[in-house]
DNA sequence: TAATTTAGATTGTGATCGTTCTCTATCTGT
DNA sequence: ACAGATAGAGAACGATCACAATCTAAATTA
């Protein structure tokens, strides 16, 4: 006992932290724990012990921020819609100075498609249909979603948008297509079926920009 | 008790069937009862109970034709598969006396993506993420009803099938427009957005056509 | 018709589900 | 420094999960 106690400085750093700075931690952790859940296992294996085992928080700490499994879901869909929206817009950004915009667009919206988080979007979409809560709650951050996608890509191509009056539905035909694609590749993903696709698909659009300097 | 035995018939009529039919009724039974579950409430509540509730057969019956219930659930995969493919040849045989076999063809096609068994078939595709052994039982499925798919395309369009390398993309193009429209519907479904992309994807049907005959 | 096999119903089992409850740790206002 | 409030841990709850074991009904074979 001669040197006990002789540095009373704990080895487990205290780490101060507010408790606003606490609570947004943990639900930081849950709302990764949660996405990274839906994505990896899918939203029917997403359960509480799932999401607790993943982020490191107990039960009680889950469920002190969240009234039930569900309220975490739903948080988590703004949360990963916000992330998509985001992606978007910082890509399409640096799309204003691309030099093919056109090819450039295609494939940056495809990348967007193809991205990681867009499975559990997909997994929390598919899953609305089973949940009437879960539903409900998906309508407004679903149209903000598609809201926005519209609204970046008007800003990339602002004259078109100007003189076709069906540019929104030309964007989400292109953007339902790829979407399809997502889906079809959970199961198998032909990466030269997919690459002839967006041929065609660029023919589609120059014949789409062709028609509008026509006019 | 006069009369009583007099007739010794069973109110209930006892409809003598041989085994096979016992057990294909049955199992009848179990794909129905499966399919309505998985549209009806998703594939996170198509539990083993709420199938027996639905088909009105027992877990006992259940488990005596299926090991599992994952192994039931491939079964129906493969039947939704099935049924999926008898309706877009049944429609498409009839497509080949339209008068305007465009549009018609394209009506059809969103008519099939959005038919009531596709939502089992979307369910089926996005829980096979996160199982293993679903996932790899469905991608022969997937790969035939694929193929199939475009088979009858081809049939419907043999002159275009035959001049345009590209037939197959441009089919699976739009074929993936429709599944993504159907994803979105299963939030909230805009009929008149979905009628402005129709027109834009007939106008790239146009196109394409004119571009084939252009050669 | 008797013996055997197959179909199907019922009940039980251990694991996991979402949620609640109790208890401790940490932070805040005084 | 102390009291009150908030954050989080962990055990326990009833319900339900997929599935197994046991038993009865029906069809087949002899």
């Amino acid at each position: 006992m001669s040197n006990a106690q002789a540095v009373p400085v704990p080895l487990i750093a205290p780490t101060r932290r507010t408790q606003s700075q606490r609570k947004e931690e943990t639900m930081r952790k849950l709302f990764d724990a949660t996405r990274e859940s839906l994505i990896e296992v899918g939203y029917a294996n997403t359960s509480v012990s799932q999401i607790c085992k993943r982020s490191g928080v107990s039960h009680g700490g889950l469920f002190r921020h969240f009234s039930s499994r569900i309220d975490l879901i739903i948080a988590v869909a703004q949360d990963v819609s916000n992330k998509l929206i985001d992606l978007y817009q910082a890509r399409f950004e640096e799309l204003t100075s691309a030099k093919d915009p056109f090819e450039t667009a295609l494939l940056l919206l495809r990348q967007n498609c193809r991205e990681r988080d867009n499975q559990a979007w997909f997994e929390l979409l598919v899953a609305a249909r089973g949940d009437e809560t879960l539903q409900q709650a998906m309508i407004p951050i679903w149209a903000e979603n598609r809201a926005r996608t519209l609204e970046y890509a008007s800003r990339v191509f602002p004259d078109l948008r100007q003189s076709r009056p069906d540019f929104d539905s030309f964007i989400e035909s292109i953007v339902n297509q790829f979407h399809g694609e997502a889906i079809n590749a959970f199961i198998f993903s032909d990466g030269e079926a997919d690459e002839r696709r967006l041929r065609v698909i660029l023919d589609f659009v120059r014949a789409y920009m062709s028609a509008s300097i026509k006019e």
